[in-house]
DNA sequence: CCCGTAAACGGACTGCGGTCCGATTGGGGG
DNA sequence: CCCCCAATCGGACCGCAGTCCGTTTACGGG
């Protein structure tokens, strides 16, 4: 879930220490009528009561295995977030390795703003289910990091770290959802951030 | 409380078509209490519940007259807020007017920070309450049109609207609070954040 | 001074996210 | 094949924010 070792994501590698049957059935039970829940109804109205009978365990499965609703939701987030990981890792430039630092913090936003318009709600849910939730999440630790590294490179008089956290705050879920709901299209976001963007870090 | 108009401030200047004495009297013991019980045991850990029976009033009479905890913590910073915003219509430059719309900007990032580091506790409260409530916040409407009537000024080629949300961003009390609560003391943040700023407005 | 009414009051109530702990069950060792 | 115990299960339970509605009260007009 957060990093991107092969036994860091519960869904797709249950850790080798082998996990009980009944366990393995309930987990992908609950997934299951999470996802159909959250698309049928919205993500706002579906409780975790319903989506436990739904899926026929009881609430102390449920809250056992995600520990909240932003839990369940960064799980089902889980695979976006993977493949835009691995994708920063290995893919081609620009977005992946050998491509110009700019040109790859361009090429982050641009396709983290895709993850964004296709999974605004559950985004959503993650990170403001409880105050602070999205900077202990861990894909947001990679985010930061990532853009950090490539700022150190194209900018070496910024402060790094501190630019790489200010620059992550127009992406918050909470902002986008808003915006959106505004008179504001996704595409005119895109623009005007990337616009942003590449001025802080022009020359 | 969202605009600068005399009778915006519910506090210190209730609408004339008269408040009945015992509410005007109920309005301010809640307030007084919560401040009370924010100051001594914190924000997150003081219920709606404690807050009227300190205050000698019923639950419904709280939810009536501030609508949600989050409101009730606008009210509280409304004195801060109003002040902000006075200066930056009256003062003298570079925050109030006749100063050039970049200085006015930096001034106002300037300013602003200083809010975050004397309320971040009732901000957070009032913008992590609910998904989207700083969004709707009258005063974040203020900052906003402030931001992009100078931005228009300052950057003709920018898209002003778009933008002044998107700058706002890192103003996030929840994304200030974890900055805090990591390694970044206030002074950096606030010497980033303006590097950063001052970015996006250069020629 | 009293009376009618519109407004304010307040506590019982709902549904939520989240916790707890006794009952249940899977599966390896004897 | 059975037994045991650790892991899992599940629903009763908690405190919370927020709602509802019958009761009380302020206050202007007669």
């Amino acid at each position: 879930m957060q990093h991107v070792s092969p036994d860091s994501c519960p869904l797709a590698a249950p850790e080798p220490p082998s996990e009980r049957s009944d366990a393995a059935r309930n987990r992908l039970r609950i997934l299951a009528a999470a996802q159909e829940l959250f698309d049928t109804h919205g993500v706002e109205s579906v409780s975790m009561d319903r989506i436990a009978a739904e899926a026929g365990v009881g609430k102390g499965t449920l809250f056992r295995r995600f520990g909240s609703k932003a839990g369940l939701a960064a799980a089902l987030l889980d695979t976006q977030d993977s493949r835009l990981q691995e994708r920063i890792l290995f893919d081609p430039p620009p977005l992946g390795p050998d491509a110009p630092a700019r040109d790859r913090i361009l090429a982050f936003f641009d396709a983290y703003l895709d993850l964004v318009d296709d999974n605004l709600e559950l985004l959503r849910l993650s990170e403001t289910a409880a105050p602070g939730a999205r900077y202990r999440i861990g894909s947001y630790g990679f985010w930061r990091v990532h853009l950090a590294l490539m700022l150190r490179e194209a900018c070496p008089d910024l402060d790094a770290d501190c630019t790489a956290h200010l620059l992550l705050a127009p992406l918050d879920s909470d902002l986008q959802h808003a915006l959106r709901q505004g008179q504001f299209t996704p595409d005119r976001i895109r623009g005007t951030l990337l616009t942003l963007v590449k001025r802080v870090i022009a020359d």
